[in-house]
DNA sequence: ATGACTGGCCCTGCCAGA
């Protein structure tokens, strides 16, 4: 089974791109972030005629998460937000049990963790909170003693390694000592980063800034992660970056990437 | 040199992203 994750940064302007990759692809899981639109203006009817299952999480202008399953494995026991996120109305968490009929069960979501700038605002706790509530919610999920995937734009670069200069990271969001702590607490409910464990060297990235040419000078960064469960580790077998989409006409920011697991 | 882009909104600069 391989499962993809992949911010598109607005689904009505990625749909080819997103059309093209399942085609030529394949994957059999898609978790999509940053739709940037309400659920009636998915693309739903074009992604269902190639062969998908579909449940979206949309709000209007911003955020947005989505599951695409390839038939005919069947997507079931859909939770829509985190525990505690009730009263929230940010559209960034959706999870769904991954089924068929020779293939163990995997449970996936896909998560759209927020950016956290500017440090100084109500921002930059949120952030954290949504971390805190994650882990607690990745601790219940481990309880079942199932495999699980959380994939997503985790918003965190883990190491110094995960960015081509790390310097000028330093005091932002996404690589403060706060957020990466909380990511390796995350970790540390027993979680493997599945794209680290495929390949341990530096500079693999997922996002390349739009701005500066950040892309033709590979300035880019990881932040978009899949943390596997012990029993989804045990049955990795590969991971990779589908680096390519980045040079592609109006391209999203971030590439999509994908860890493949045997079928149980 | 320390700039540089993109998308949504609902129409015009501004907020947000990272």
């Amino acid at each position: 089974m391989r499962i993809t994750t992949w911010n598109v940064n607005s689904i009505k302007q990625r749909a080819g791109h997103l059309l093209a990759f399942l085609a030529e692809a394949k994957p059999d899981v898609v978790c999509l972030q940053e739709l940037k639109c309400q659920d009636e203006a998915f693309p739903r009817a074009e992604v269902e005629e190639a062969g998908y299952r579909v449940e979206t999480l949309g709000q209007k202008a911003y955020n947005g998460v989505a599951l695409l399953v390839r038939a005919p494995l069947a997507l079931a026991e859909i939770r829509r937000g985190l525990p505690g996120d009730e009263a929230d109305i940010q559209a960034r968490y959706i999870e769904g049990v991954v089924s068929g009929a020779d293939v163990a069960p995997v449970r996936v979501a896909s998560i759209y963790l927020p950016n956290g700038n500017p440090v100084a605002s109500e921002k930059y706790p949120y952030k954290l909170g949504f971390l805190e509530r994650l882990r607690r919610h990745a601790r219940t999920l481990m309880r079942a003693e199932t495999a699980l995937v959380l994939a997503g734009d985790y918003n965190v670069i883990p190491e110094a390694e995960d960015a081509a200069d790390p310097e000028a990271w330093r005091a932002d969001a996404l690589f403060l000592p706060q957020s990466r702590a909380a990511f390796r607490a995350l970790l540390a409910e027993g979680l493997t980063d599945g794209l680290r464990a495929c390949d341990p060297r530096a500079g693999v990235y997922t996002f390349w800034d739009y701005q500066a040419g950040c892309w033709p000078r590979n300035q880019g960064i990881r932040i978009d992660h899949l943390l596997l469960s012990p029993q989804a580790a045990d049955r990795l077998v590969s991971a990779s970056v589908q680096k390519h989409l980045r040079g592609l006409e109006k391209p999203s920011d971030h590439v999509p990437v994908t860890v493949e697991l045997r079928d149980a």
